[in-house]
DNA sequence: ATAGCGACGCTTTTT
DNA sequence: GCGTCGCTAT
């Protein structure tokens, strides 16, 4: 085959294998992409219907990669190929054929905001008190049986016969009515009604099992059971399923991934072929040894065996630092050492287990004038700005959402209060009508008078708009139109705080987003829009050729791979988390939390840097940690310490040591206690040593420039031994301290 | 109706 | 330590 790269025996067998069921267990990379996207192309190439294939990404950046990869070797067919996610595909699907299930297909889609939002208004209208049901827990136990496949009436059933699980029953029913109304669908619910979909209407689901003769899934041991369901009605006819995945990175059980959908495979498809690719080609000896080292004290696995014919490469690095700020400092002057060696700052992760950890390597970094990017966290979409614009142009494309509705009526201030919002809810909720058909008959609603008015004005305000987007206008002038004619711009503008400068510009990016979107989409519509906005994962909008450092939780860098890997945090209590340590199945949740920890050392191509902190502020507690038992599994001969006032022969002897548990949940004292989480506490090492100027090229009454906080006047210079710390009156930024070597002021 | 303040809960991980 | 929520005072 001409567009054929060069592939192993194995890789190859996985290529020319297209028929029937088969399983792929894709090791560490092992290639994978390399053997999904040539597969593809040989299949294409082999007379099969561009048309008739189906592959399911786990995010829509690998999506789009595959898709273009897929064009590059055959050049011509791939748009007719199917790659999406779960998500997006379900939204594909239903969008054409969700009237057959009474919902109306403009349907919007939920956020788990939304859904905390819609629990907390069903609790309140059953009169039940919120603090026996908080919205976190029902939001999960209904999420969890809409994975399981389970509806409110079966619920209903298999719940218990306390009042309180009845209750529960009760609100999952309640939730869902609501939805309905709202005409809107939960991310569970895409998956939920395409399998409901298929499975009341066999014609329907035969014209897609006609479509997609060759089904592909990748990431197979993240899957939950109803993506399972899905998967096994569109294979049912032709068979044709092949899945890929590695058992080792399972790290999605806590949101229903089922790791028997992979190792149970060949029990639900007898004549499944199996092919192992266990041929790393991704990173050095050294790194991957630690990852066997590590992932060989889980159990019940597939039995494999990862090699690589790389170079040895240098040893991984461990550093215990005093505490966390130190670990952040001494991590960003080491990127920075790095640089000077000729790596680029894209060359760089930095990765951990919770998204808090990121805030002081995003301190340090930005004092150091590195640039970075920080993925996950806060999502750009959650701030109230974004939502708000947002709930504003749901309304105007789809009036039946109340929960936007709700959001919008009085903001900017319109003088409409809760008590008349609560008021027109009533009034709605009494004659089966949406909120805005209740304020569209506000003259009808009781004991509203004063308010009736501006509601009217709200309205009419609303209508505008809905006619401004009927008339074609296009969707970033609209977008445009809602920030200055509701006065919303304005009232920014007006409070002139930073916090306010910030919230416009994050509205300038929004907007920026929305040209984006009309210059990419074939056919840029309102719900089009809607719709991407919904179903983007923040990994899916990180451009490869920016050079910055990635930071991001060790989930989300699944599936991706840097020369430099740094894993921060590294400590008992943190990773493995508290969570795993003490829970009911400590065991499995352990295996989970190691599964996760060689996700993350196998993301390393050349150099592994791990880290761990004597002391870290949690949750506004200074907690002292152990190294992590991670570290501890890795063959020592493979560790450099050196630098590093710990110990070989001590770290090992602290595996045994007995757990005290600690006071987590519920600290006694708010103060700055230090709680222990077992173990010993280490001296820690400095690290590499920061490099003092002789001289600086400024005083004390200077004006100087920062690339990020502008310009300023230096007020005080201190010789803290390893560097100077300036302190600098920033003219828009205020008083800020900074080290010298970082911070490369320049005089003006 | 709204601003301002204190209490509280939170941290696992995400489509 | 930080953001959200609810109460109170205006």
């Amino acid at each position: 085959m001409a567009f054929t790269q060069i592939l192993n025996d194995k890789q190859n067998e996985a290529v020319y294998m297209t028929e029937g069921p088969l399983l792929i267990l894709a090791g560490a990379g092992s290639g994978k992409t390399r053997v999904i996207t040539n597969r593809i192309a040989y299949m294409i190439d082999d007379g099969i219907n561009p048309y008739n294939i189906l592959a399911i990404t786990f995010t829509n950046k690998a999506a789009s990669e595959m898709r273009q990869r897929v064009d590059d070797m055959v050049g011509f067919g791939s748009k007719s190929i199917w790659v999406s996610t779960f998500h997006s595909m379900c939204v594909r699907i239903l969008r054409r054929e969700i009237e057959a299930l009474d919902y109306d297909s403009r349907f919007t889609i939920y956020d788990t905001d939304d859904q905390k939002t819609v629990i907390k208004n069903v609790v309140k209208r059953m009169n039940l008190d919120p603090k026996f049901y908080p919205e976190k827990q029902i939001l999960s136990i209904i999420s969890n049986a809409k994975e399981r496949f389970v509806g409110p009436e079966d619920y209903k059933k298999e719940a218990g016969t306390s009042i309180r699980d009845q209750k529960i029953a009760a609100i999952y029913e309640a939730y869902q009515e609501q939805l309905k109304k709202s005409n809107a669908l939960d991310f569970d619910d895409l998956l939920f009604k395409t399998v409901e979909l298929f499975q009341f209407n066999p014609d329907i689901l035969d014209r897609y099992q006609e479509r997609f003769k060759y089904i592909m899934v990748d990431e197979y041991q993240d899957t939950n059971h109803i993506q399972f369901l899905l998967i096994s009605q569109l294979a049912r006819k032709y068979r044709n399923l092949c899945v890929v995945g590695d058992d080792d990175q399972s790290i999605y059980k806590f949101r229903g991934a089922n790791i028997y959908n992979i190792l149970n495979f060949e029990e639900e498809y007898p004549d499944a072929k199996v092919i192992k690719l266990e041929q790393n080609y991704r990173s050095t000896k050294n790194i991957l040894a630690a990852a066997n080292g590590v992932i060989a004290h889980n159990r019940g696995r597939k039995v494999k065996a990862l090699w690589a014919d790389s170079e040895e490469g240098q040893k991984i690095a461990f550093h215990q630092y005093e505490n966390d700020h130190i670990e952040a400092e001494q991590t960003v002057w080491q990127i920075r050492k790095l640089f000077q060696d000729g790596y680029s700052y894209r060359d760089v992760a930095i990765l951990y287990r919770t998204n808090a950890q990121s805030r002081l390597f995003e301190e340090k970094l930005l004092m150091a004038n590195i640039p970075y990017k920080i993925v996950g966290g806060l999502n750009f979409y959650s701030r109230k700005e974004i939502k708000d614009m947002i709930s504003y142009l749901k309304v105007i494309d789809n009036g039946s959402d109340d929960l936007c509705t709700r959001r919008i009526i009085n903001v900017p201030k319109r003088g409409i209060g809760a008590t008349s919002v609560e008021k027109a809810a009533d009034f709605a909720y009494g004659n089966q009508m949406t909120l805005m058909e209740a304020f569209y008959n506000v003259e009808h609603i009781p004991g509203i008078s004063r308010a009736a008015a501006k509601i009217k004005k709200f309205t009419e305000l609303i209508d505008d708009f809905k006619q401004e987007a009927e008339s074609g206008e296009s969707i970033s002038t609209l977008y445009q139109n809602i920030l200055e004619e509701t006065g919303y711009l304005e009232e920014l503008e007006l409070e002139g705080t930073d916090e306010a400068e910030a919230r416009i510009e994050n509205l300038e990016e929004l907007k920026n987003k929305i040209v984006q979107y009309e210059e990419s989409a074939e056919e840029p519509t309102l719900s089009g829009l809607l719709e991407e906005i919904a179903l983007v994962a923040d990994i899916d909008t990180v451009d490869d050729e920016e050079d910055r450092v990635l930071l991001m939780t060790l989930h989300s860098a699944k599936g991706l791979e840097f020369p430099v890997v740094y894993m921060a945090g590294m400590e008992e209590g943190i990773f493995p988390s508290a969570m795993a340590m003490y829970s009911d199945h400590p065991d499995d949740d352990i295996e989970e939390e190691r599964r996760l920890c060689y996700v993350g050392i196998t993301r390393a191509k050349k150099r592994l840097f791990m880290s761990a902190a004597m002391q870290r502020m949690t949750r506004g507690n200074i907690q002292a940690n152990a190294i992590s038992r991670f570290v501890k599994e890795i063959p020592p001969e493979l560790m450099d310490t050196a630098g590093n006032a710990v110990r070989r022969d001590t770290v090992r002897n602290t595996v045994e040591r007995p757990q005290v548990k600690p006071v987590f949940a519920k600290p006694v004292s708010r103060g700055s206690k230090v709680f222990s989480n077992g173990g010993t506490a280490y001296m820690g090492s400095k690290g590499a040593e920061i490099k003092k100027a002789d001289h600086l090229e400024y005083s004390v009454g200077d004006m100087v420039k920062h690339i990020k906080f502008g310009k300023g006047e230096v007020v005080d210079i201190t010789d803290k031994g390893k560097d100077y710390e300036v302190t600098v009156d920033f003219e828009t930024h205020g008083r800020r301290k900074l080290f010298a070597s970082f911070a490369k002021l320049k005089k003006v």
